[in-house]
RNA sequence: GCCCCCAUCGUCUAGAGGACUAGGACUCAGGCCUUUCAAGCCUGCAACAGGGGUUCGAAUCCCCUUGGGGGCGCCA
């Protein structure tokens, strides 16, 4: 049994998310979430969140909420986090800075650090300097060379100072990671990067090597962008004398036009909008069953034969080796169709439940007496297998919560019958006002019945025949099922439809004789 | 500019040297069904970036080129 068997059994795992609150969750962040998650729940282990608030500047108030909710529509549970504490806490690294000066307070007193005294006004020039000579932008470690006295006098004069990572000078670093294999790097390109800034608070770097370990973390998954600096974090495990976890580089996500990192910003290309945000996902009526199943699908791939599954069989199978590590754009069009797919596999109540919240804001209507309205339990499986996506359903159903004076006729012409002239359209009308009177029971079998009838009768096609009164009931040329809808609606709305429309097409025929 | 990663239909992907006439899905086109629109069913279009090796045999292994992406902050 090799180690790509999938059948192979692993340890337990415990991974992490740790999201950083300076913005609101979008797809490639939630796509990261889900893999550690999957992998976590895939060998029975800890799926665990950490906030990484080191950066004051970019705070950004209700973005931890934001990326909270959206970890919770996706059902991506943690196991610890800052909300549920958990025995590795705390789990903001805000509330842990004490832990990193202590640790890089070690590796200055273990000469794999030291404190460096530039001014952002040096290490600017510098870089403008660089820049200039088209050199490779990076620190000089002028610092790193001074003399016991020197440092001395700066401490007395209580200059600001950071503590920086002192990189070997010669020889080379290498990291593994599990779909790249060994990457190695030339010390000389790595830079003595900055562990505790001024403010006393860790760099990324710094940050995620201590807590990692700290909380145990024995695989990290995380973005490619991160590739190019994991050497230097294998230095600081390297430093600490630490074991580093398994890293997978996850692929990053392209934009839709298939250039470039994807944005957090919605982006238009050929016209189309193509959403970012997670919370946009969930305006838009996106299931996160299906936004789920889809993401599993881009970077791994659950089955060459099936496209659709349930989280439990994603768990089952999901293989951390497995992820293809090449960047993708998100295939949008099928998001779309997964939707669909999803929405009419589900059942007819719950997807009313669902449809409440997108319903009530679209047409203005209370979610309660949505909810206790029966024509919608009638119409709701009529417009299933017509919607993609939940805020789809309002145009399909805004006419039966109108009363029928209220009905809009904007164009006269859908009150007409295909290849009908408006006098024909206005006697199958009437032919059909006739019928809704009397037919028994108001129910859409007999109702299609006695039209069909009607239509032969009057030699007109059953589609021809049928036209008018979809205008007349919706107002619209494209509908729902128009009988369904007749007994949805109940006989006394539809014959004042019926009625209003008779008179439109009156008035219309009269002005234009 | 320097460093790194990646490379199969338009897109997401299957493919672990012979099972490849390169499979599936979305999209698109055509057809069937049909009460509008959908849904469903059927059919079709469409890819191994290029060049060198290795091998009896390469989509698969190696090298180069090209292309794409990422990174080069007291941001994460």
């Amino acid at each position: 049994m090799t180690a790509q068997d999938p059948n192979h059994s692993h340890p337990p795992a415990r991974t992490r998310f740790a999201p950083s609150p300076t913005g609101y969750l979008h797809l490639g962040g939630l796509r990261t979430a889900l893999f550690s998650w999957l992998w976590a729940r895939h060998t029975g282990g800890q799926f665990i969140l950490r906030v990484e608030d080191t950066d004051r500047r970019r705070y950004v108030p209700d973005s931890l909420d934001d990326i909270l909710q959206g970890l919770r529509w996706l059902e991506l549970h943690w196991d610890e986090g800052p909300d549920i504490g958990g025995p590795y806490g705390p789990y903001v690294q805000s509330q842990r800075t004490a832990l990193y000066r202590e640790h890089a307070e070690q590796l200055i007193a273990s000469g794999h650090a030291y404190r460096c005294y530039c001014t952002p006004e040096r290490l600017a020039a510098l870089r403008e300097e660089q820049q200039r000579r088209g050199e490779r932008t990076g620190y000089d470690r002028h610092c790193r060379s001074l003399s016991p006295e020197e440092r001395a006098a700066k401490e007395a004069q209580g200059l600001p100072h950071v503590v920086r990572l002192a990189v070997p000078l010669e020889g080379t670093t290498t990291v593994h990671d599990l779909l790249r294999g060994p990457i190695v790097t030339d010390n000389r390109q790595l830079e003595d990067a900055v562990l505790l800034k001024s403010d006393g608070m860790p760099t990324y770097h710094l940050a995620v090597v201590v807590d990692d370990h700290l909380m145990a973390i024995t695989h990290v998954l995380r973005g490619q962008e991160w590739l190019p600096s994991a050497p230097l974090h294998q230095l600081l495990y390297d430093a600490f004398g630490w074991e580093p976890p398994v890293w997978v580089h996850l692929p990053v996500i392209l934009d839709p036009s298939g250039r470039g990192k994807m944005s957090k910003r919605r982006k238009v290309v050929d016209g189309k909008e193509y959403l970012a945000l997670v919370r946009e996902f969930m305006e838009a009526g996106y299931l996160p069953e299906a936004l789920f199943n889809f993401l599993v699908n881009v970077g791994w791939n659950f089955d060459p034969e099936r496209e659709v599954f349930t989280r439990e069989e994603a768990i089952q199978r999901f293989e951390l080796q497995e992820i293809h590590p090449a960047p993708a754009a998100l295939p949008y069009e099928k998001l779309e169709w997964l939707n669909g797919v999803y929405i009419r596999q589900m059942d007819p109540t719950e997807l009313k439940r669902r449809l409440l919240p997108f319903l009530s804001r679209q047409l203005g209507i209370p979610e309660e007496d949505l909810a206790g309205d029966s024509r919608l339990d009638r119409l709701v499986p009529l417009i299933q297998e017509r919607i993609k996506r939940l805020d789809e359903a309002a145009p399909w159903l805004d006419w039966a919560f109108v009363d029928a004076d209220a009905l809009p006729y904007e164009s006269p012409n859908v009150l007409l019958g295909r290849k009908l002239s408006p006098e024909q359209s206005l006697a199958v009308l009437r032919k059909g006002h006739e019928i809704l009177q009397q037919v028994e029971p108001f129910q859409a079998d007999a109702i299609q019945a006695a039209f069909r009838a009607a239509a032969q009768e009057m030699g007109i096609k059953a589609g021809s025949f049928f036209g008018p009164f979809r205008g007349a009931l919706t107002g619209k040329r494209v509908s729902p099922p128009l009988f369904e809808s007749m007994e949805a609606l109940g006989r006394e709305q539809v014959l004042r439809r019926v009625e209003r429309a008779i008179q439109a097409l009156e008035a219309q025929l009269q002005r234009t004789p």
